[in-house]
DNA sequence: TGTACATCAGTGAACGCGCGTTCACTGATGTAC
DNA sequence: TGTACATCAGTGAACGCGCGTTCACTGATGTAC
């Protein structure tokens, strides 16, 4: 049952891209080795024919999921982003979501190597944000990047809000809108802060 | 080795306070019904005779938690509240510290049970910011709910976002600070808000 | 108030189950000649 | 280019372990008389 090199490699990616999506559906302990190799396609023996652990495996799936949602944020505007992070849609498939609002509460107890990720993560949409922001064609200045910190905490704390919710929950819509409706003006606007 | 019907009474809550800490600190996953009746000072098998399931127990921790939280509160102003809540104190000590916090993301993944409890929490700490945040001794209109809203959800994702980060992590501070800074200003000012 | 009995909080062994990980095995791939 | 052999990705059974939950048992409490 061998198989070519170049397949192997493609195998791999492909569990890297399951356990991604899987993780931040359900959840690090949400979700089995068996599982997630039989959702790849695979029995789950193999796995550590690729992998070393399961903690392995989150680091990597974290970065992953971080360069995805980079991907799909490109050439995409502030607002347009922030309209599509805080809708019902996102909030409801955070398997297809941004990694950071889905796992970053677990990663809070995983090994230094998958908290690591996190915080590169974390970085790369700070600069992403950064560099779409009306005004910030240049450098931005560190007033600029404690905004950009405020922004993404809110963002990030209204979807997990959002998503501790019941389901149909009209406080969980109302945290939605009302975030929502704040970031445009925050992002654009002189700083109003202390 | 049966005991005083308020002897037993007394157990129960010891039980529920110790899993809403150990909870707060581990998750939900990562504390079993064995550890956490050892470390309330039981043998495991008593459990059932306080609850039905564990996932009861998790509803139940999670409203003993909000109301210890609404009790350490109580009279403390606005800023001071804010303050102590992006400390690293309260970063590195989930146990002790936010049940909102150190859970919505794990709630999001439980029975209805649980989520409904977190949305009460999410209601009352809504109700005690506004009592307490400037020029809101009446009635607070629609608006400031909304703004009382945004700043819970960014300060419970600053919390979250600086506990993804690795241990003595410049970032993990830097967001707490950003995020402490711009507080008091949003609380106190009149809306910007488009 | 004193006695006899039912209750039930707490004990500790046991249940089935799924977990992460290991291992002997397979057979097509890739390599050495 | 053709043959012989080593490699190693993937298989599927098995490992020990800890989980949530159940159960027969205990003995002090609480109650009925």
């Amino acid at each position: 049952m061998k198989v070519t090199k170049a397949q192997a490699q493609a195998n791999r990616a492909r569990i890297v891209e399951t356990a991604s999506a899987l993780f931040r559906e359900r959840g690090y302990d949400g979700v089995g080795i068996a599982d997630l190799m039989a959702e790849a396609g695979f029995t789950h023996g193999g796995f550590y024919k690729h992998f070393g652990s399961k903690t392995d495996l989150m680091a990597e799936a974290a970065t992953c999921g971080f360069a995805q949602t980079a991907a799909k944020a490109e050439g995409v505007g502030a607002k347009e982003f922030v309209d599509h992070y805080l809708s019902r849609a996102h909030r409801d498939t955070p398997g297809e979501g941004c990694t950071m609002a889905a796992l970053c509460a677990d990663a809070a107890r995983q090994p230094q190597a998958v908290k690591t990720a996190f915080a590169a993560g974390l970085e790369n949409m700070l600069a992403t944000l950064g560099s779409r922001s009306a005004g910030a064609e240049k450098g931005a200045p560190g007033g600029a990047r404690a905004k950009r910190i405020e922004v993404i905490a809110q963002v990030i704390g209204a979807i997990v809000l959002s998503r501790a919710c019941p389901d149909d929950s009209p406080l969980a819509d109302e945290i939605l809108e009302a975030c929502r409706a704040s970031v445009p003006a925050r992002l654009s606007s002189p700083s109003a802060r202390s």
